[in-house]
DNA sequence: TACATTTGTAACATATTTTATTACAGTATG
DNA sequence: CATACTGTAATAAAATATGTTACAAATGTA
């Protein structure tokens, strides 16, 4: 369920942010990652969705960042690549004639959306130029 | 690196609470659960090195609680199963030439502390009695 | 004692998910 | 019209998670 999207989306996002005048190829992102230029690209489709970021096509062509960083938090960020953090569920049916088996998953629920709740607050404080700004 | 453990661990907690004068078998939680024994065992074997449980071997024998369950809190069920919390990281050692590929791992890790200081505090609040008596 | 039942654990098998590769049509630039 | 990109599908490989089989060791019970 968790895997490396968000890390890879906020990387994307802070090369476009340092460069904020050019249009940069998956390549050259592919090669600050070092990461497959076929699955940057399909990340930035993920940004494109969401009007994050514009890209051209054709010969000098790539992506640039479309909105303004300094109002892009990373909770935005983060929604767009996950859902939700969680602890995992039980993978298989759990026993519905056991009062526990029947009960768990939406018990478990219930604490992730709490600390997704928790964890978005934290996440709506930081902004795109915040977390560039570290670099 | 997030997989079901903690919610395995958590269902055969409950379970273990629920029948507090009984050794519980791995046959009988893993019915609840829907799971294959063997990997309940050894979800088992790990709540036993931490002293959570003990079991009993043999015929009749199984597994049981030895700690006052309203003095667990899921926080430390949760530092049992995972470390932590996060977000992914870069999977292959980014580009140490590019400035942000240099660093993208530390403010991750930055990021990502953060964000388990919230959940823990969270599950620091909740003891294992609190989520039985959900059920 | 002999038997049944259960844990503990290792070795192996399967399934699922993640990541990588190849391929190529479509588009813009010079 | 050659070159250098994006977009996307199809496929392959690698990594991880889950499941199975097997069996030694322990313990209660007839």
């Amino acid at each position: 369920m968790i895997s490396g999207k968000f890390a890879i989306t906020i990387h994307i996002l802070t090369l476009l942010n340092k460069f904020p005048n050019d249009y940069l190829s998956s390549e050259f992102i592919a090669g600050s990652i070092n990461l497959n230029p076929v699955l940057v690209r399909k990340e930035i489709a993920n940004l494109k969705a969401h009007h994050i970021v514009e890209s051209k096509e054709g010969k000098n062509g790539g992506t640039k960042l479309a909105v303004d960083s300094s109002k892009l938090t990373l909770k935005e960020i983060f929604e767009m690549t996950f859902e939700t953090i969680g602890l995992g569920y039980a993978k298989n049916q759990p026993n519905p004639d056991c009062p526990v088996g029947k009960k768990i998953n939406q018990n478990l629920d219930a604490l992730y959306a709490e600390m997704n709740q928790k964890v978005s607050a934290q996440l709506e404080g930081i902004s795109l130029e915040d977390f560039s700004n570290q670099f």
